[in-house]
DNA sequence: TGCCCGATTAACT
DNA sequence: GTTAATCGGGCAA
């Protein structure tokens, strides 16, 4: 049976801890899925929120590990990270996908798309299936809304280029499950061929 | 103070 | 492939 995944998960780094989140199974007031897609973020990178130092938006970031960090993104969307490292790297993972497999009714409700694969492949749309928003920025992990299972089984992840970012985009530190079909966008090593 | 841009998405052409 | 929606931060003036 897969354990409930406790703070000191989380203070290691983030290159450690974002392929190990790679599988664990995300819900926030009963309704999530299995992670499918992370990125990491440290603060001496330039893609990085934290890279400039603290602002009341990113203050969560410089804090100890385990929390989570919510930021709105483009003025509309919301998305969820989760500090890691020692209190002071200002470092954190990038939640962007999820397999739905915990609350689909409300995840469709709460999305007003059908289609499944619709509903988490993508860090504002999980967000949004979840119902995360600024009001979690700073909340417990291992606290309720939240609940962060532990494997089931052994999984495959996949490293590649971060996305939508227009700095440090050489760096592999996008993770994935390998082959799944709720991944945002195809990784390397599974993208099909192009014609 | 004002202007530009971004770890996005969906609805266009 | 392009664009609008629209918020917070960085940087120039």
């Amino acid at each position: 049976m897969p354990n409930r995944i406790g703070r000191a998960f989380f203070s290691r780094s983030v290159q450690a801890v974002a392929p190990d989140l790679v599988g664990t199974t995300l819900l926030v007031g009963g309704v999530g899925g299995l992670v499918v897609e992370v990125e990491a973020y440290h603060h001496t990178d330039p893609a990085a929120h934290s890279f400039h130092g603290p602002t009341p938006r990113n203050a969560v970031m410089f804090g100890p590990p385990g929390y989570a960090y919510v930021y709105r993104s483009y003025g509309i969307h919301w998305c969820l990270n989760f500090v890691c490292e020692p209190e002071g790297s200002a470092a954190a993972v990038l939640i962007r996908a999820l397999a739905p497999t915990v609350g689909l009714t409300r995840m469709r409700r709460r999305r007003g798309v059908a289609a499944e694969r619709l509903l988490c492949s993508g860090p504002g749309r999980l967000c949004e299936a979840l119902r995360v928003t600024g009001a979690l920025d700073g909340c417990a992990l291992d606290e309720p809304p939240f609940e962060i299972l532990s494997r089931a089984q052994a999984v495959e992840v996949v490293a590649g280029p971060r996305i939508g970012i227009t700095k440090a985009i050489d760096k592999p530190w996008r993770y994935g499950l390998k082959g799944s079909p709720f991944l945002s966008k195809p990784l390397p090593q599974t993208r099909r061929r192009r014609a």
